[in-house]
DNA sequence: GACCTATTTGGTCATGTCGCCAAGTATGTA
DNA sequence: TACATACTTGGCGACATGACCAAATAGGTC
């Protein structure tokens, strides 16, 4: 029941999901590629915590990276993450 | 960017559903009502830690209870969550 | 090779989450 | 009133998470 691997691995989404700096992150990348510089510095964090946020999302299977001589450019794999988005606002309009 | 009132509020919802009990009872409301004890003895662990639970969903705003004599019904408020499993498989697909 | 930039990884500390037990509240029944 | 059932709340210990700093790794330039 609760043991399903289909609740472990929506967990394991939900969780990499479940910080703003990550939402961020993901919202960022739907424009396009970015590196990790030009993300810690919209982040505003130093550069080994955005690159720990950028391997959990990795991990989750949201993004993927690529290194491009010395930069690495990540982009979102899974565009429809953000179509959470929309029933978001639904939850908060409703009450 | 990052202080956005929107990712705050995501956040929170997304922590409340990143956790496989309570994406257990979300998953269980969408058939209808269920009482504490039922979703108690379902679920297999103590009263006090499912109440709890179900409080974490309800202050996110994902489902509302109902008191009947001398049990506690809860529901679903937001049948659209559960749209998002249906990314999450795709999301498990793709890699 | 020395050096610089970009990124990752390990360590540490503060804080958050989760589970149980115990105690409190609410409602119904004898 | 006493007691049972249903649920919530407070507290504690174990463990996970998040932020920074420091150190390691990788690639490019002098």
């Amino acid at each position: 029941m609760i043991n399903e691997p289909r609740y472990t691995e929506m967990v394991a989404v939900l969780k990499a999901m479940a910080h703003s700096s990550r939402l961020f992150i993901l919202d960022k990348l739907q424009e396009g590629e970015h590196c990790v510089c030009e993300l810690t510095e919209l982040i505003g964090a130093d550069i080994s915590t955005v690159s720990k946020h950028l391997s959990i999302l990795r991990d989750a299977g949201l993004i993927g990276s690529t290194k491009k001589q010395n930069q690495v450019f990540y982009r979102l794999l899974c565009p429809c993450v953000l179509d959470f988005y929309s029933c978001m606002i639904k939850i908060k309009g409703d009450n």
